[in-house]
DNA sequence: GTCCAACCATACATCGGTGTACGGTTGGGA
DNA sequence: TCCCAACCGTACACCGATGTATGGTTGGAC
């Protein structure tokens, strides 16, 4: 837990909320339980917020914009060749965590329309940032569309497989791109 | 809803369960919501089941066996050339509405590990069938591997991604099997 | 027709989670 | 020092969902 001495932040609590949806999922996230997690009391959430739907509400536009910076951050690879932008990609999906977040945020996304447009305006960035890539490579835009969208649902189908089926290595990433950047015909 | 002339079964119970996690996830999966739809009250439920973990029980072990029929059905393919075996499964999934229920049932396999464990094995079925067909088409074992990969994390991506990017169309299926079929280098 | 078992309705009790009211504490500026 | 605003604790009302107790209805065996 948190230490008792400091007193909280609206943020505070997002983080909480955050941290206990890529943990335990959405039914989770209760005000009871954010309360035992961060040591106060119902009183401190009602301060911050005027219900649970505000919460939510603020924690959909707080992971709106971390999610914003990493692809910003990813944009930054621009200089980079294409090839090698799509590894580290794929890699960071792999590795990273960030991905349980994501997950959760897709069930989430069933219930409430605002978080699902968040999604997908994610979705469609990180989708044109690897067709923009496999372009950049060479490709017909109509071959980069096509390689693209299955390299976008499998990463976002790996983050759902919750790991029932093998986690790829590094190696296999770099088999996997040959293949996606191999001329067509 | 139902014609409320005829009684009620345990199996119309887990139809109506399975129906309404694939239309509205498991949060909706509720005993009052339960009986508006099957035009009963709570003492027909009670009557069936003692409680809503056997429901869930119930529900998670018919699901198991419509799986496993359904994944017996498709290794009945196993006459048929293995592009046309892949270019069916493929457009099964698109079309056919089925793996909305796998999607909840995916969201649900996180808080019960018996559920989980019957997602996996689905997963490893589809995956061997996908990777066999593909060494049928001439590949090694590393390639097909790495290609069956792809494809069934990029099917389990559009289960979960549902209409966020573009839904691919019969051509874009075609495109999409001509590049995993083809040679490497 | 009788009767029993399968099946369903109704009326409770209970419990957990949300939201509200209000009082208490703490820290920094005047 | 005093005081106010930010922040938190406590107690309560409320609501929806689960589970229980019990009585009513229906259909088929005999």
């Amino acid at each position: 837990m948190a230490q008792r001495t400091a007193r909280l932040s609206a943020q505070d609590w997002t983080r909480g909320a955050l941290d206990l949806l890529m943990a335990e999922g959405v039914a989770a996230v209760q005000i009871n339980r954010l309360c035992t997690d961060l040591g106060v009391t119902r009183g401190s959430f009602y301060w911050h917020f005027a219900d649970l739907t505000e919460l939510e509400a603020a924690v959909a536009e707080r992971w709106c914009e971390e999610t914003r910076e990493r692809l910003d951050q990813l944009a930054e690879l621009d200089r980079l060749p294409p090839r090698e932008r799509l590894r580290i990609m794929t890699l960071h999906l792999i590795d990273d965590a960030s991905w349980s977040v994501e997950r959760a945020l897709r069930e989430w996304a069933r219930s409430t329309p605002e978080v699902a447009a968040v999604v997908s305006e994610s979705d469609h960035h990180v989708f044109e940032l690897v067709e923009r890539a496999i372009v950049e490579l060479g490709h017909d835009p109509s071959v980069a569309r096509m390689r693209a969208g299955l390299l976008v649902y499998a990463g976002i189908g790996f983050a759902h497989g919750q790991s029932t089926l093998p986690k790829p290595t590094e190696a296999d990433v770099d088999q996997l791109l040959d293949f996606l950047a191999e001329p067509s015909g």
